[in-house]
DNA sequence: TGTACATCAGTGAACGCGCGTTCACTGATGTAC
DNA sequence: TGTACATCAGTGAACGCGCGTTCACTGATGTAC
């Protein structure tokens, strides 16, 4: 159990709102947004359904919150990934593989957690209703800073960057959550996104571009 | 009316079968996929839910034969904005129109039927799981397939070139139609968008290439 | 330190709703003779 | 050309189901005195 009970009374849950988020999250793991269902996160718990409303509005409310949550797991794994590539010398190469990573890393995360991923950007709060926000978007404009700071954008390409590389980049994550990319080709797919999009930010990529 | 009943009679329908898939269609449009409904369906066509199994055998079915005739309008969609451009004299000059004309009906279907696209790729039937079918994607195929014999594709970049293409694409498609995308910013970032891919396809980019 | 009490997080039963699907049926159509 | 009949596309009533949400309630917690 994600939060156990502390001792033998169960009337009080301990952390129901974060149990539900949890069981949530893992229902739209498996089967996709339409699986979430607050009388089903209720049984999951074992809790009565109206218990939920203590901590939630409604059902939607739930519903976006673990969206929202997903989406900051994204930006978390993205941040992780990139910061894991080792120094390189070169400033040039240095920010070009951080830039790389973050592709992947959006890419890996769509593809190990389809229906996560689809749903996080099928329903949003009002508030969140544009992309560009969030720590994906801010990760990718730093990285598009430090290629700038590099002298690896040209002029013209600039403005277009970031816009190619996140719907580049976002249009194959989409693809293969919804299973419209054969998995074995899953790899090749992202390694030619990759140098596609390096290669219209900087005129050329890298030899040999394995990652 | 869709199919006006031709005489006083009206126990049978005349074309139960399209004008259901019509129907469903209108609600997709408005509501997304969520709001198509086998009950609300006959409601509309002031006919008995049970009419409709005669039809098709679950609501599924309904579902998935709006969503494949959608995909179909896409590809036919294009193959119309692609066929009004007007010939030019040089090959490549003319390929390249062609092909941007593509990638901007593609990215216009999905701006104009927000809803439609959203749905049409998120269920399709189990023989038509990958997206490597269908007239869009045999379009790009023939449109690469011209750049090509143009001497418009480098060596290394051709492999490369239909996934990023189809993803880039795509990718602005779903963000658009996800409201991801401002409104106002959506025909400048469809530049972008076919510019960079372009750059990447080709090494360069047109110049003045405002459409 | 012990008790009274407000607060809060749960219960459980009930609500109405709309859904997909089934079944025995019936009215219209068109074909054979 | 008129009639009998098989075929087929509809009807309408009923089914069970699971859903989100509400309400009056109750058990546990922690604070004031």
């Amino acid at each position: 159990m994600l939060t156990p009970r502390s001792k033998g009374h169960d009337y009080h849950h301990g952390d129901l709102r974060a149990s539900a988020i949890a069981a949530g999250r893992e229902m739209i793991k498996k089967g996709g947004i339409n699986a979430l269902g607050l009388r089903k996160v209720a049984e999951r718990l074992q809790v009565s359904p109206a218990a939920l409303y203590r901590h939630f509005e409604d059902v939607e409310t739930l519903q976006a919150e673990i969206c929202a949550e997903v989406r900051q797991e994204l930006g978390e794994f993205m941040l992780a990934v990139r910061d894991q590539v080792p120094i390189s010398r070169s400033k040039s190469q240095n920010a070009k593989l951080r830039f790389r990573a973050l592709g992947h890393a959006y890419m890996d995360f769509a593809n190990k957690n389809k229906k996560l991923f689809e749903s996080a950007f099928l329903f949003r709060l009002h508030s969140q209703n544009q992309d560009m926000d969030g720590l994906a978007w801010n990760l990718l404009n730093e990285s598009l800073d430090e290629l700038r700071g590099a002298g690896e954008l040209l002029g013209k390409t600039d403005e277009e960057a970031c816009m190619l590389a996140w719907s580049a980049v976002h249009g194959l994550a989409t693809l293969v959550a919804q299973d419209a990319i054969p998995p074995e080709q899953y790899e090749l797919s992202k390694l030619q996104i990759m140098n596609g999009v390096e290669r219209a930010l900087t005129g050329k990529v890298s030899k040999n571009s394995n990652f």
